[in-house]
DNA sequence: TGAGCATGTTAATGAGCGTTAACGCCCTCT
DNA sequence: AGAGGGCGTTAACGCTCATTAACATGCTCA
Protein backbone atom coordinates (compact mmCIF):
# COMPACT_ATOMS: atom_id res chain seq x y z
CA UNK A 1 0.00 0.00 0.00
CA UNK A 2 2.89 2.69 0.55
CA UNK A 3 3.61 4.08 -2.76
CA UNK A 4 7.05 5.07 -0.91
CA UNK A 5 9.57 2.25 -1.79
CA UNK A 6 12.25 3.46 0.48
CA UNK A 7 10.56 3.84 3.39
CA UNK A 8 11.99 0.66 4.33
CA UNK A 9 15.54 2.18 4.34
CA UNK A 10 15.31 5.52 5.39
CA UNK A 11 12.40 8.12 4.24
CA UNK A 12 12.86 10.35 7.76
CA UNK A 13 8.75 10.96 8.31
CA UNK A 14 8.00 14.54 9.40
CA UNK A 15 7.46 13.47 12.67
CA UNK A 16 11.38 12.56 13.11
CA UNK A 17 12.56 15.62 10.78
CA UNK A 18 10.91 17.88 13.81
CA UNK A 19 12.33 16.10 16.60
CA UNK A 20 15.60 16.11 15.01
CA UNK A 21 15.35 20.01 13.93
CA UNK A 22 14.39 20.58 17.72
CA UNK A 23 16.87 19.17 19.70
CA UNK A 24 19.03 20.86 17.63
CA UNK A 25 17.73 24.54 18.06
CA UNK A 26 17.10 23.49 21.57
CA UNK A 27 20.91 22.43 22.08
CA UNK A 28 22.31 25.56 20.42
CA UNK A 29 19.62 28.28 22.02
CA UNK A 30 18.00 26.33 24.93
CA UNK A 31 13.98 25.39 25.12
CA UNK A 32 12.76 28.83 25.98
CA UNK A 33 15.29 30.27 23.32
CA UNK A 34 13.49 28.83 20.51
CA UNK A 35 10.21 29.92 19.63
CA UNK A 36 8.14 27.23 17.52
CA UNK A 37 8.02 29.47 14.24
CA UNK A 38 11.67 28.76 13.87
CA UNK A 39 11.17 24.96 14.44
CA UNK A 40 8.86 25.08 11.76
CA UNK A 41 10.95 27.12 9.48
CA UNK A 42 13.69 24.78 10.03
CA UNK A 43 11.55 21.35 8.85
CA UNK A 44 9.88 23.44 6.01
CA UNK A 45 6.65 24.14 7.32
CA UNK A 46 5.24 27.63 9.44
CA UNK A 47 4.64 27.41 13.01
CA UNK A 48 1.32 26.55 13.88
CA UNK A 49 1.68 23.54 11.23
CA UNK A 50 3.81 21.61 14.06
CA UNK A 51 0.37 21.29 15.96
CA UNK A 52 -0.69 19.02 13.22
CA UNK A 53 2.11 16.39 14.96
CA UNK A 54 2.66 17.64 18.65
CA UNK A 55 0.18 18.75 21.28
CA UNK A 56 2.68 21.63 21.77
CA UNK A 57 6.27 22.87 22.74
CA UNK A 58 6.62 20.95 25.81
CA UNK A 59 5.89 17.46 24.05
CA UNK A 60 8.77 17.83 21.62
CA UNK A 61 10.82 18.55 24.28
CA UNK A 62 9.34 15.81 26.70
CA UNK A 63 9.47 13.07 23.62
CA UNK A 64 13.41 13.89 23.06
CA UNK A 65 14.46 13.17 26.83
CA UNK A 66 12.14 10.38 27.34
CA UNK A 67 13.74 9.02 23.96
CA UNK A 68 17.12 9.37 24.94
CA UNK A 69 17.04 8.31 28.62
CA UNK A 70 15.11 5.12 27.09
CA UNK A 71 17.87 4.24 24.69
CA UNK A 72 20.55 5.29 26.55
CA UNK A 73 19.36 3.03 29.66
CA UNK A 74 18.51 -0.08 26.75
CA UNK A 75 22.02 0.23 25.56
CA UNK A 76 23.54 0.03 28.97
CA UNK A 77 21.31 -2.66 30.16
CA UNK A 78 22.24 -4.66 26.99
CA UNK A 79 25.64 -4.25 26.79
CA UNK A 80 26.21 -4.86 30.75
CA UNK A 81 24.04 -8.50 30.37
CA UNK A 82 26.40 -8.90 27.09
CA UNK A 83 29.62 -8.68 29.12
CA UNK A 84 28.45 -10.00 31.73
CA UNK A 85 29.82 -13.25 31.63
CA UNK A 86 33.19 -11.41 31.45
CA UNK A 87 35.15 -9.34 33.85
CA UNK A 88 33.66 -5.96 35.25
CA UNK A 89 36.29 -4.48 32.97
CA UNK A 90 35.07 -5.25 30.12
CA UNK A 91 31.67 -4.52 31.34
CA UNK A 92 33.04 -1.17 32.60
CA UNK A 93 34.75 -0.82 29.13
CA UNK A 94 31.53 -1.57 27.20
CA UNK A 95 29.72 1.25 28.86
CA UNK A 96 31.91 3.39 28.04
CA UNK A 97 32.19 2.47 24.42
CA UNK A 98 28.51 2.93 24.71
CA UNK A 99 28.09 5.92 26.35
CA UNK A 100 30.88 7.35 23.93
CA UNK A 101 29.14 6.66 20.77
CA UNK A 102 26.15 8.75 21.86
CA UNK A 103 28.16 11.65 22.45
CA UNK A 104 29.60 11.85 19.46
CA UNK A 105 26.70 10.70 17.63
CA UNK A 106 24.04 12.17 19.06
CA UNK A 107 25.23 15.87 20.53
CA UNK A 108 22.44 17.72 21.03
CA UNK A 109 20.48 14.90 22.70
CA UNK A 110 23.38 14.72 25.26
CA UNK A 111 23.36 18.71 25.59
CA UNK A 112 19.65 18.44 26.76
CA UNK A 113 19.65 16.05 28.92
CA UNK A 114 21.02 17.16 31.66
CA UNK A 115 20.25 21.19 30.75
CA UNK A 116 16.63 21.08 29.93
CA UNK A 117 15.61 18.56 32.36
CA UNK A 118 13.69 20.92 34.53
CA UNK A 119 11.43 22.26 31.74
CA UNK A 120 9.46 19.43 31.68
CA UNK A 121 5.79 18.73 33.17
CA UNK A 122 6.24 17.17 36.94
CA UNK A 123 5.46 13.36 35.50
CA UNK A 124 7.30 13.25 32.47
CA UNK A 125 10.25 14.55 34.51
CA UNK A 126 10.20 11.80 37.05
CA UNK A 127 9.51 9.40 34.33
CA UNK A 128 13.34 10.68 33.08
CA UNK A 129 14.74 11.11 36.27
CA UNK A 130 13.88 7.41 37.17
CA UNK A 131 15.58 6.23 33.70
CA UNK A 132 18.97 8.55 34.16
CA UNK A 133 19.00 6.94 37.71
CA UNK A 134 18.87 3.18 36.63
CA UNK A 135 21.48 4.64 34.23
CA UNK A 136 23.66 5.69 36.27
CA UNK A 137 22.99 2.95 38.65
CA UNK A 138 23.91 0.20 36.44
CA UNK A 139 27.53 2.11 36.04
CA UNK A 140 27.83 2.58 39.95
CA UNK A 141 27.41 -1.21 40.84
CA UNK A 142 30.62 -1.90 37.98
CA UNK A 143 32.54 0.89 39.51
CA UNK A 144 32.16 -0.62 43.04
CA UNK A 145 32.87 -4.10 42.07
CA UNK A 146 35.86 -3.24 40.55
CA UNK A 147 36.87 -0.62 43.09
CA UNK A 148 35.82 -2.67 46.60
CA UNK A 149 37.03 0.02 49.19
CA UNK A 150 35.05 2.98 47.69
CA UNK A 151 31.88 4.32 49.38
CA UNK A 152 29.31 4.50 47.29
CA UNK A 153 28.89 8.50 47.70
CA UNK A 154 32.00 8.57 45.93
CA UNK A 155 31.60 5.86 42.90
CA UNK A 156 28.25 7.96 42.38
CA UNK A 157 30.40 10.83 41.94
CA UNK A 158 32.74 9.64 40.19
CA UNK A 159 30.70 8.17 37.49
CA UNK A 160 28.97 11.54 37.10
CA UNK A 161 32.54 13.42 36.92
CA UNK A 162 33.05 10.64 33.99
CA UNK A 163 29.65 11.70 32.63
CA UNK A 164 30.86 15.30 32.32
CA UNK A 165 33.81 14.40 30.39
CA UNK A 166 32.55 11.79 27.93
CA UNK A 167 29.62 14.98 27.28
CA UNK A 168 32.12 17.60 27.16
CA UNK A 169 32.60 16.89 23.31
CA UNK A 170 28.90 18.63 22.08
CA UNK A 171 30.90 22.00 23.68
CA UNK A 172 33.24 22.23 21.29
CA UNK A 173 32.61 23.45 18.10
CA UNK A 174 31.39 21.42 15.05
CA UNK A 175 33.63 19.10 13.75
CA UNK A 176 34.75 21.53 11.16
CA UNK A 177 37.91 22.92 12.31
CA UNK A 178 40.69 21.97 14.44
CA UNK A 179 38.59 18.92 16.05
CA UNK A 180 40.22 14.97 16.04
CA UNK A 181 38.01 13.88 13.68
CA UNK A 182 35.41 11.20 14.82
CA UNK A 183 37.87 8.20 15.50
CA UNK A 184 40.76 9.73 17.02
CA UNK A 185 37.72 11.55 19.48
CA UNK A 186 36.56 8.16 20.57
CA UNK A 187 40.22 6.79 21.08
CA UNK A 188 40.71 9.91 23.02
CA UNK A 189 37.50 10.03 25.27
CA UNK A 190 37.93 6.22 26.05
CA UNK A 191 41.92 6.64 27.49
CA UNK A 192 40.45 9.62 29.47
CA UNK A 193 37.38 7.88 31.13
CA UNK A 194 39.94 4.48 31.85
CA UNK A 195 42.40 7.07 33.14
CA UNK A 196 39.93 8.23 35.50
CA UNK A 197 38.90 5.37 36.74
CA UNK A 198 42.20 3.97 36.90
CA UNK A 199 42.68 6.93 39.64
CA UNK A 200 39.17 6.22 41.90
CA UNK A 201 41.35 4.29 44.25
CA UNK A 202 43.67 6.25 46.51
CA UNK A 203 47.23 4.94 45.08
CA UNK A 204 49.60 4.94 47.59
CA UNK A 205 51.48 7.96 47.67
CA UNK A 206 54.50 8.04 45.36
CA UNK B 1 30.82 58.23 58.42
CA UNK B 2 29.91 54.56 57.71
CA UNK B 3 27.28 53.58 60.51
CA UNK B 4 27.73 49.80 59.87
CA UNK B 5 30.71 48.91 61.58
CA UNK B 6 30.73 45.43 60.18
CA UNK B 7 31.02 47.05 56.54
CA UNK B 8 34.82 46.23 56.44
CA UNK B 9 34.43 42.79 56.69
CA UNK B 10 31.30 41.68 54.61
CA UNK B 11 28.37 43.88 54.38
CA UNK B 12 27.30 42.97 50.89
CA UNK B 13 26.14 45.20 48.85
CA UNK B 14 22.72 45.27 47.03
CA UNK B 15 24.48 44.67 44.08
CA UNK B 16 25.99 41.89 45.34
CA UNK B 17 23.18 40.58 46.53
CA UNK B 18 21.28 40.44 43.06
CA UNK B 19 24.32 39.39 41.04
CA UNK B 20 24.09 36.48 43.63
CA UNK B 21 20.81 35.13 43.84
CA UNK B 22 20.67 35.71 40.27
CA UNK B 23 23.33 33.56 39.13
CA UNK B 24 21.52 31.15 41.82
CA UNK B 25 18.29 31.58 39.62
CA UNK B 26 19.26 31.41 36.17
CA UNK B 27 21.58 28.24 37.11
CA UNK B 28 18.85 26.59 38.25
CA UNK B 29 16.26 27.39 35.67
CA UNK B 30 18.12 28.69 32.88
CA UNK B 31 18.12 32.67 31.72
CA UNK B 32 15.16 32.84 30.20
CA UNK B 33 13.04 30.77 33.19
CA UNK B 34 13.47 33.33 35.54
CA UNK B 35 12.08 36.57 35.58
CA UNK B 36 13.01 39.73 36.53
CA UNK B 37 10.28 39.72 39.56
CA UNK B 38 11.94 36.36 40.80
CA UNK B 39 15.03 38.12 41.01
CA UNK B 40 14.49 40.93 42.42
CA UNK B 41 11.38 39.02 45.12
CA UNK B 42 14.98 36.79 46.07
CA UNK B 43 17.08 39.92 47.46
CA UNK B 44 13.78 41.72 49.15
CA UNK B 45 12.48 44.47 46.73
CA UNK B 46 10.19 43.85 44.00
CA UNK B 47 10.96 43.26 40.01
CA UNK B 48 11.64 46.81 38.43
CA UNK B 49 13.74 48.12 41.72
CA UNK B 50 16.49 46.06 39.65
CA UNK B 51 16.84 48.65 37.31
CA UNK B 52 18.27 51.42 39.64
CA UNK B 53 21.83 48.72 40.06
CA UNK B 54 21.24 47.41 36.43
CA UNK B 55 20.08 48.39 33.17
CA UNK B 56 18.67 45.39 32.42
CA UNK B 57 18.18 41.78 33.17
CA UNK B 58 20.72 41.51 30.18
CA UNK B 59 23.42 43.07 32.09
CA UNK B 60 23.31 41.07 35.49
CA UNK B 61 24.35 38.00 32.85
CA UNK B 62 26.83 39.87 31.12
CA UNK B 63 28.87 41.01 34.08
CA UNK B 64 28.23 37.25 35.81
CA UNK B 65 29.75 35.69 32.94
CA UNK B 66 32.52 38.56 32.60
CA UNK B 67 33.52 38.30 35.92
CA UNK B 68 33.71 34.57 36.58
CA UNK B 69 35.49 34.30 33.60
CA UNK B 70 38.12 36.89 34.55
CA UNK B 71 38.55 35.56 37.80
CA UNK B 72 39.64 32.00 36.02
CA UNK B 73 41.55 33.46 33.75
CA UNK B 74 43.85 35.81 36.61
CA UNK B 75 43.99 32.92 39.11
CA UNK B 76 45.22 30.53 36.25
CA UNK B 77 47.73 33.22 35.39
CA UNK B 78 49.18 33.58 38.99
CA UNK B 79 49.26 29.66 39.48
CA UNK B 80 50.84 29.09 36.20
CA UNK B 81 53.35 31.62 37.36
CA UNK B 82 53.92 30.96 41.05
CA UNK B 83 54.62 27.25 39.74
CA UNK B 84 56.54 27.83 36.48
CA UNK B 85 59.72 27.97 38.39
CA UNK B 86 58.81 24.43 38.58
CA UNK B 87 58.09 21.40 37.06
CA UNK B 88 54.77 21.57 34.08
CA UNK B 89 53.62 18.39 36.34
CA UNK B 90 53.71 21.42 39.59
CA UNK B 91 51.79 23.90 37.37
CA UNK B 92 49.08 21.86 36.13
CA UNK B 93 48.32 20.19 39.50
CA UNK B 94 48.26 23.84 40.40
CA UNK B 95 45.80 24.59 37.61
CA UNK B 96 43.67 21.78 38.44
CA UNK B 97 43.50 22.35 42.34
CA UNK B 98 42.61 26.25 41.26
CA UNK B 99 39.75 25.10 39.48
CA UNK B 100 38.47 22.65 41.70
CA UNK B 101 38.13 25.46 43.79
CA UNK B 102 36.37 27.39 41.40
CA UNK B 103 33.94 24.41 41.03
CA UNK B 104 32.99 23.67 44.26
CA UNK B 105 32.79 27.09 45.60
CA UNK B 106 31.00 29.50 43.15
CA UNK B 107 28.72 26.48 41.53
CA UNK B 108 25.81 28.40 40.01
CA UNK B 109 28.57 30.37 38.29
CA UNK B 110 30.62 27.72 36.85
CA UNK B 111 26.87 26.39 35.06
CA UNK B 112 26.20 29.41 33.81
CA UNK B 113 30.28 29.71 32.01
CA UNK B 114 29.21 27.10 29.43
CA UNK B 115 25.35 27.13 29.76
CA UNK B 116 24.00 30.98 28.88
CA UNK B 117 26.99 32.27 26.53
CA UNK B 118 24.29 32.77 24.04
CA UNK B 119 22.17 34.98 25.75
CA UNK B 120 24.96 37.42 25.62
CA UNK B 121 25.01 40.59 23.26
CA UNK B 122 27.45 40.15 20.78
CA UNK B 123 30.16 42.54 21.69
CA UNK B 124 29.98 40.67 25.76
CA UNK B 125 29.98 37.22 24.43
CA UNK B 126 33.18 38.16 22.28
CA UNK B 127 34.55 39.26 25.56
CA UNK B 128 33.79 36.13 27.39
CA UNK B 129 35.00 33.85 24.61
CA UNK B 130 38.18 35.47 24.52
CA UNK B 131 39.03 35.04 28.86
CA UNK B 132 37.62 31.32 28.38
CA UNK B 133 39.92 30.80 24.80
CA UNK B 134 42.98 32.40 27.00
CA UNK B 135 42.46 29.86 30.02
CA UNK B 136 42.40 27.38 28.00
CA UNK B 137 45.41 28.08 26.41
CA UNK B 138 47.03 28.35 29.78
CA UNK B 139 45.85 24.52 30.31
CA UNK B 140 46.78 23.55 26.59
CA UNK B 141 50.59 24.77 26.87
CA UNK B 142 51.27 22.99 30.10
CA UNK B 143 49.38 19.88 28.93
CA UNK B 144 51.52 20.00 25.74
CA UNK B 145 54.34 20.31 27.66
CA UNK B 146 53.87 17.01 29.27
CA UNK B 147 52.74 15.30 26.62
CA UNK B 148 54.95 16.27 23.59
CA UNK B 149 53.83 13.60 20.89
CA UNK B 150 49.69 15.03 21.55
CA UNK B 151 48.90 16.87 18.86
CA UNK B 152 47.78 20.39 19.80
CA UNK B 153 43.83 19.30 19.00
CA UNK B 154 43.72 16.62 20.92
CA UNK B 155 45.23 18.54 23.77
CA UNK B 156 42.94 21.02 23.70
CA UNK B 157 39.98 18.58 23.58
CA UNK B 158 41.78 16.74 26.45
CA UNK B 159 41.18 19.85 28.61
CA UNK B 160 37.99 20.44 27.33
CA UNK B 161 36.59 17.39 28.72
CA UNK B 162 38.46 17.82 32.21
CA UNK B 163 36.34 20.69 32.62
CA UNK B 164 33.80 18.71 32.10
CA UNK B 165 35.18 16.44 34.12
CA UNK B 166 35.72 19.15 37.41
CA UNK B 167 32.54 21.05 36.29
CA UNK B 168 30.37 18.18 37.12
CA UNK B 169 29.81 18.78 40.20
CA UNK B 170 26.58 21.38 40.03
CA UNK B 171 24.59 18.57 38.35
CA UNK B 172 24.82 16.80 42.07
CA UNK B 173 21.86 17.88 44.08
CA UNK B 174 23.08 20.32 47.07
CA UNK B 175 25.41 19.04 49.75
CA UNK B 176 22.60 17.84 51.45
CA UNK B 177 22.44 14.05 51.03
CA UNK B 178 24.71 11.30 50.15
CA UNK B 179 27.11 13.51 48.16
CA UNK B 180 30.84 13.15 49.37
CA UNK B 181 31.59 16.30 51.37
CA UNK B 182 33.67 19.58 50.31
CA UNK B 183 36.99 17.85 51.19
CA UNK B 184 36.55 14.22 50.25
CA UNK B 185 35.14 15.58 46.83
CA UNK B 186 37.98 17.47 46.35
CA UNK B 187 40.77 14.74 46.58
CA UNK B 188 38.25 12.75 44.22
CA UNK B 189 38.11 15.42 41.27
CA UNK B 190 41.81 16.00 41.93
CA UNK B 191 42.49 12.03 41.31
CA UNK B 192 40.19 11.73 38.60
CA UNK B 193 41.82 14.82 36.62
CA UNK B 194 45.31 13.71 37.48
CA UNK B 195 43.78 10.19 36.19
CA UNK B 196 41.96 11.18 33.41
CA UNK B 197 45.50 13.45 32.47
CA UNK B 198 48.13 10.55 32.99
CA UNK B 199 46.11 8.32 29.99
CA UNK B 200 46.61 11.43 27.31
CA UNK B 201 49.44 9.64 25.89
CA UNK B 202 48.80 6.05 24.83
CA UNK B 203 50.74 3.77 26.50
CA UNK B 204 52.18 0.66 25.03
CA UNK B 205 49.01 -1.87 25.28
CA UNK B 206 49.20 -4.12 28.13
C1' DT C 1 15.95 73.42 57.00
C1' DG C 2 15.50 71.82 52.73
C1' DA C 3 17.55 70.55 48.11
C1' DG C 4 19.01 66.53 46.04
C1' DC C 5 20.20 61.93 45.37
C1' DA C 6 19.70 56.97 46.28
C1' DT C 7 16.50 53.57 46.39
C1' DG C 8 11.92 51.72 46.20
C1' DT C 9 6.89 51.21 44.89
C1' DT C 10 2.90 50.36 41.80
C1' DA C 11 0.68 51.01 37.28
C1' DA C 12 1.08 51.12 32.36
C1' DT C 13 3.20 49.86 27.98
C1' DG C 14 4.53 47.02 24.36
C1' DA C 15 6.68 43.16 22.34
C1' DG C 16 7.17 38.17 21.87
C1' DC C 17 5.26 33.93 21.70
C1' DG C 18 2.47 29.62 22.44
C1' DT C 19 -1.82 28.26 21.14
C1' DT C 20 -6.37 28.13 18.80
C1' DA C 21 -9.66 29.31 14.95
C1' DA C 22 -11.09 29.16 10.46
C1' DC C 23 -10.21 27.93 6.23
C1' DG C 24 -7.98 25.32 1.85
C1' DC C 25 -5.85 21.56 -0.88
C1' DC C 26 -4.95 17.01 -2.30
C1' DC C 27 -4.85 12.16 -1.89
C1' DT C 28 -7.33 7.97 -1.09
C1' DC C 29 -10.84 4.78 -0.89
C1' DT C 30 -15.69 3.45 -1.43
C1' DA D 1 -17.60 11.33 -8.08
C1' DG D 2 -17.22 12.88 -3.76
C1' DA D 3 -16.64 12.28 1.35
C1' DG D 4 -13.14 12.41 4.61
C1' DG D 5 -8.85 12.80 6.66
C1' DG D 6 -3.97 14.30 6.58
C1' DC D 7 -1.40 18.31 6.42
C1' DG D 8 -0.66 23.25 5.82
C1' DT D 9 -1.74 28.26 5.86
C1' DT D 10 -2.80 32.88 7.84
C1' DA D 11 -5.13 35.66 11.31
C1' DA D 12 -6.44 36.31 15.86
C1' DC D 13 -6.24 35.78 21.01
C1' DG D 14 -4.28 36.05 25.46
C1' DC D 15 -0.64 35.68 28.58
C1' DT D 16 3.89 36.45 30.18
C1' DC D 17 7.45 39.49 30.94
C1' DA D 18 11.08 43.11 30.34
C1' DT D 19 11.09 47.78 30.48
C1' DT D 20 9.46 52.57 31.47
C1' DA D 21 6.58 56.22 33.89
C1' DA D 22 5.17 58.50 37.73
C1' DC D 23 5.29 58.89 42.16
C1' DA D 24 7.13 58.19 47.34
C1' DT D 25 10.52 58.22 51.24
C1' DG D 26 14.37 59.03 53.77
C1' DC D 27 19.63 60.16 54.06
C1' DT D 28 23.13 63.60 53.68
C1' DC D 29 25.16 67.79 53.60
C1' DA D 30 25.51 72.87 52.52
Amino acid sequence: MSTNAAARVAAPTRREQILREAARLFAERGFHGVGVDEIGAAVGISGPGLYRHFPGKDAMLAELLVGISERLLDGGRQRAAAESADSPEAVLGSLIDGHIDFALDDRPLITLHDRELDRLRESDRKRVRRLQRQYVELWVTVVRELNPGVPEAEARSAVHAVFGLLNSTPHLGSYGKGLPGRAAMEGLLRRLAHGAFGALTPRAAA
